[in-house]
DNA sequence: AATGAATGAGGTTTCATTCAT
DNA sequence: GATGAATGAAACCTCATTCAT
């Protein structure tokens, strides 16, 4: 039952940065946003990045990897987006109301916003000291912020991460329910938003 | 064959509500918070509830709708939680107060809380109007609250939606995290990140 | 969680030949005709006849059971069907006919021809010695049919099985594919068609 | 990490025909002719292929795939054995005596009698006009036997597939009979059982 | 390095059968 | 006798992972 057997056997040889990694991150990242947890499969994300199923495996561990490395690939993107067109010589209310944009605005973008659906919170992630430590470093800028405005007399006293969560997690928050349609936040609405995330966190 | 002599015979045997559906929730929740949403097997839930994996579906279509009926089932437990210990002749910021406190202690239970681990958000739901009534309803003392803040000045001029993100959604945050061990909220703080909430919604 | 337990408990008593034996059967046969062996549960079947699925198991000792029981069922009532409307003083000829022509009118009733539809070849039948008397006995006056032939020597020296291959069978088989849908056949077709089967077991 | 050196390794090996699939195919007609259609499980066609389950997925759909398929495939292999050893030059009766036996001879085949158990019949078969096509197609030289016949007005005028059923039907099912032992035909009984089936079809 | 066919454990779901009521 | 909730084995199918090429 053998009679014809075929081989066509090219060789060629690439080397370089493998671009690989990065189209089996975005396309995991695109699967994740399009079909969810369970629509993500190690199959498709291969055809999606144009590689065969093996070949991820050079590049990450297991699937877990792929995950952690993608929280990682994501949250170091979300962290530079956050803190763009920061200046530390710009006035503390203009440099907060730049971060609650930029959150914003990360929602809407074409690119990169699929994160934000809502799958990404739940990607699972390492919870080690070396992630709290990444975590911290790429959020520098945001602890500045706080931290000055403390020092200042502005802010209230109470920890970054509470600070966070009462005037910058909103902002992220209503973002996500604006892109999924949830409700609809209009631009006066948003502007008002911004003031109330102030309002949270400065003295009275 | 055909001699004449008839019994009818009806049985009908009726529980409250069949307790068997209420373990293989309750089931489900505590696995889904122990393990996470790729952690959860029907037969997993099976054992579990201590039911044959087939019994399951008698009470559920097939895993989705478990999953739905489950988002269904919390949800009113927890809008229950949420609206509890309230009363319309409290001054509305011992209401609000109560409100954001019940939010805080629904996640520190030893019987329900298994809700709050983030999972919880992430339970596939419909998103058909008749979903959206339900929601509306559980949560009618929460808009009732915005309303009357709005009526009588005291709180800005925004949607019920955003005026609860910016107050609530970062007492469940803070609630959430607290309980996850990412970091530890003292009742000082915890005070003060009542007032802030507070602030954010209010006029100055 | 018991608070309220109802029990309702009429009790009445029927006897007589129980017809359920027979609704459980008319209810196989039915659901075999439209869903197909595939389509077949013992769930069904009990919705469908209108019992419990337990009652099943009173008249019939497994699926099995109760599939060979609705063999021989169908095989009473097609011998006859086939057999009806045949007196021994007919000439051979018009016996052949008319018992070619119920055959293929037992395929265009409302009631029972569902059998029909190609399942019916397919039922799980015994082998037995038993089952080779009971088919014997049904179709009685077929044999009779060819053995008188045969003695006056209008048919071919043949064993009354091929006989029956030859002049029956694509009797059955004709209504089956007119009835399918496969072709149609015309009046004027089916009587030629009842020529040819009698040419072809006549001697020439 | 841009260097560029570049290695592209394309890599096909081919064999003439999957012959897994084959092997699935075979092994799925085996068990069929063995169990018939209840006793043909996923994991049983694996196991007699010699495969693991989830390989049957990459060559057919799901298991109705694989049913259509495997009809196809007999009816071809069917088909060829018919009509093997006919030459456009052979006397019509020869012709005609050939495919009687060619049908005839396939059930006591080792290697594919397999089919003729019975169960081949009620494979699910697609019923669009592509398989029809098919089918005529495949057995195109019975059609022009029948149309030759007709021309020459040896045979009765009907449509080729009533001529069929009433000539070549009672072959296959007269062979089939025969070989699951529900009766014995011996040779000279066949002899004249062709005769009878060329006596159904032709001018008296 | 890269491939993708192959694996087989494990997923969801169905269903013949039992048994307490 | 009759019920139908419950059972759990077994069905179909998916998918993370490996490995010969």
């Amino acid at each position: 039952m053998n009679e014809h057997s075929f081989i066509i056997f090219i060789y060629i040889y690439m080397t370089s940065m493998s671009d690989k990694k990065i189209r089996i991150l975005k396309a995991t990242e695109k699967l994740l946003a399009m079909y969810g947890f369970h629509g993500l499969s190690m199959q498709m994300v291969a055809k999606e990045a144009g590689v065969a199923a093996g070949t991820i495996y050079r590049y990450f561990e297991d699937k877990d990897d792929l995950l952690h490395q993608l929280y990682d690939h994501i949250l170091t993107h979300v962290a530079s987006q956050v803190t763009q067109n920061l200046s530390d010589d710009m006035p503390l209310k203009e440099r907060f109301r730049t971060m609650w944009l930029n959150i914003w605005n990360m929602a809407n973008q074409e690119d990169a916003p699929l994160i934000n659906r809502g799958q990404f919170e739940n990607l699972p992630r390492r919870n080690g000291q070396e992630q709290h430590q990444l975590e911290k470093k790429l959020f520098a800028k945001v602890n500045q912020l706080f931290d000055e405005g403390k020092t200042s007399g502005q802010f209230k006293q109470l920890d970054n991460e509470i600070l966070s969560v009462l005037s910058l997690e909103p902002g992220a928050c209503l973002a996500r329910k604006h892109i999924n349609g949830v409700f609809k936040v209009d631009d006066a609405s948003r502007e008002a938003a911004i003031e109330a995330s102030w309002d949270a966190i400065t003295q009275h």
